[in-house]
DNA sequence: GTCTATATTCTGATAGAC
DNA sequence: GTCTATCAGAATATAGAC
């Protein structure tokens, strides 16, 4: 039985505590492991309770014994599939001793590898953050500013510094972004489009590990 | 009543045969327009047929009458907005007179002017494509395939020429697609992370039609 | 073709025994 | 904590009058 090792972790520290071995895994811990494989393959509206509770081999009324309803235990999921998302790019950021264009590189990497093991998890994001406007978007707003003013003040440096051409910070975002994830959102039509099967598109993502920061180095010399 | 194009299209050409005015929208177009509206914004779970009625200011028992079920009239709007989609693109890969970088800038303007007019439509399709494997699979692959083989020829032969450095077709595409694509199906979440209002996207989004094909140019130079 | 009223199925949530 | 049985409401679909 494969766990996220987020759960793995907070399992041994319990267990620390008490037993030196690493107990089963705990019902409500089998809810939420279920939960997040529907709600994230398939989002909210097209998920069942009744479907949780059979992928989590319990019954129904435990479900909402843990839980209470459908929208909390979702809610729960969106917030941690959403920091999950981010955290992978966060330390990157940070790094100050790291070179814009390092950044680039350790980001790209981190996350194709990430995206390799986790490849629903960008289209759930996009798609459960246009109905929700203002729900949860003031915590993602808290996770998301500092890391915000940190990347604009390092833009804005490298720009003055003459180490870059001026580039609107949007452009860049999207740009990192856009060649590094969308691949993985767009996964099943352009593997239509090209195709390209699975095992070739696996091997395809791991040359990009490499190509996007060159190719977003060349793009920074346009103009 | 704002209607699509190709909906007034038909309209004047069925007015054509009998009388000279173009008659009000029909019963059948008002029921699709909404669910349209609806299905591509929300998607098919989360859409509920009484609102369909609603937004088309008829009876719920009406959309029976006419598409018979919910699933019939959501695969109708699903393989027209593919195709919608798709269309953009059709004509100017066809295009025998232009070089690849003049197509490249063609499909740039082209998608960047539809995006802004159907924001929805593309998250819509990476969405419902996701969970339908082989359903209207086929239907996709029939659109695309002669496509894929003409773009795929003139790739190959820019490059036996030396025009452009050989790039695996797939790299190119996402990034194509990706660079246009991308930041309207991200539009939320990176207009938070870049603090970019509606105005602003809109002008950025502008730019890009210049930018995309500079930067596509530039990445066809690495390596 | 269009409506009102109703049937039918589905689904989230709870009551209560163990 | 966990289960079976069931309720209450929602959502799709149909019957039948006009």
């Amino acid at each position: 039985m494969s766990l996220p090792l987020s759960y793995k972790l907070i399992l041994m520290a319990k267990a620390k505590t008490k037993k030196i071995v690493v107990e089963e895994t705990s019902t409500e811990e089998k809810i939420k492991e279920a939960a997040k494989k529907l709600f994230t393959r398939k989002g909210f509206a097209a998920t069942r309770t009744r479907d949780i509770a059979e992928e989590a081999g319990i019954n129904l009324a435990l479900l909402n014994y843990y839980f209470r309803s459908k929208q909390k235990l979702f809610d729960i999921i969106m917030l941690e599939n959403f920091k999950q998302f981010i955290q992978g790019i966060t330390v990157k950021v940070y790094d100050e001793t790291a070179t814009i264009e390092e950044k680039i590189e350790k980001i790209a990497t981190a996350y194709i590898d990430f995206l390799t093991l986790h490849p629903d998890l960008p289209l759930f994001i996009l798609n459960e953050l246009r109905g929700n406007p203002s729900d949860i978007a003031e915590k993602i707003n808290e996770e998301v500013a500092p890391m915000r003013l940190h990347l604009m003040k390092q833009l804005q440096n490298a720009s003055n510094a003459g180490k870059i051409p001026a580039i609107d910070p949007f452009h860049f975002v999207a740009n990192v972004i856009g060649l590094t994830v969308f691949p993985f959102v767009a996964k099943p039509i352009l593997q239509r489009v090209t195709s390209v099967g699975d095992d070739r598109f696996q091997t395809l993502m791991q040359e990009r590990k490499k190509l996007v920061p060159l190719w977003i180095k060349a793009m920074l010399a346009v103009k």
